[in-house]
DNA sequence: GAAAATTGATTACAACTGTAGTCAATTCTG
DNA sequence: CAGAATTGACTACAGTTGTAATCAATTTTC
């Protein structure tokens, strides 16, 4: 899992939208963007240039193009993940936590479902098969 | 409290230099970056454009400029953290937070003090003074 | 006091970003 | 088939970022 490569504002918007239904043209792709936000030329480029990147992969289908993630979402949450946390809270994750547990809303049903996971956590026991959709 | 304006990642690395010891030269500042890293001319750069953003601010003292955070890094990680929140986890807090507790490396005390700290919220308690250093 | 050192101000410059427009080939449409 | 519409390729262009170098004023040192 090679490091995915780094992935500018507008472009993780575009590629979110590709994660949700892919594969796409770039007209499929305007149309699942924010239409006043952004015209098909943009859209475009942007594909073009994660393209470039290695980001997503294309293939002609007809008259368009159809494009394809070539990472995954996780993957690319990794890697941005650690980045924020180590610019931002200089690498350390619990002091990170609190901060989110400070300032963003969290439901009744987050709270104990994060009490949970934090319980197994410890005792190494998967994580990802508690109920609650992961990444 | 304004937003802060944009921090790109380098000027972060400035910011948490200041952020430790305020206020200093730009000579001070590069002191207290890893030297081989930073060459004197770069820091000044970027002291400058920090100050033209108006994140930073400075006052001559005799032959140079000493500089001094205007906002806190408390503020700017506000930022910073909703603007993350928003581009890659799409603005949802517990998925972000299953994120960091199945990637990141989280010490026995941490989960503790996490567990700690989500039982507390909504009954309002102070946070901060739970031995781990706030932020 | 003249040369040297210090340090801010100004300038440089390429890569990346955001935001498209133009050109050209292909494909409908009547 | 000729004009219109579609759509990818290529081009544009200013602002941001990373990374400094040059110029110039001031201060320090022989």
């Amino acid at each position: 899992m090679p490091d995915a490569p780094k992935i500018s504002d507008s472009e993780w918007e575009v590629m979110k939208a590709l994660w949700d239904h892919e594969p796409m043209t770039a007209v499929e792709v305007l149309a699942r963007l924010p239409h006043d936000q952004w015209k098909q030329k943009t859209v475009n480029t942007f594909l073009v240039r994660l393209e470039t990147k290695g980001v997503i992969t294309s293939k002609r289908a007809g008259r368009a193009n159809v494009y394809r993630t070539f990472y995954t979402e996780k993957e690319c949450r990794r890697f941005e993940g650690s980045q924020f946390l180590s610019k931002v809270f200089r690498g350390q994750v619990a002091p990170m936590m609190l901060h989110f547990i400070e300032n963003e809303e969290l439901s009744e049903s987050d709270i104990d479902m994060l009490k949970k996971l934090l319980d197994d956590r410890g005792g190494s026991i998967n994580l990802v098969s508690s109920g609650a959709d992961s990444d």
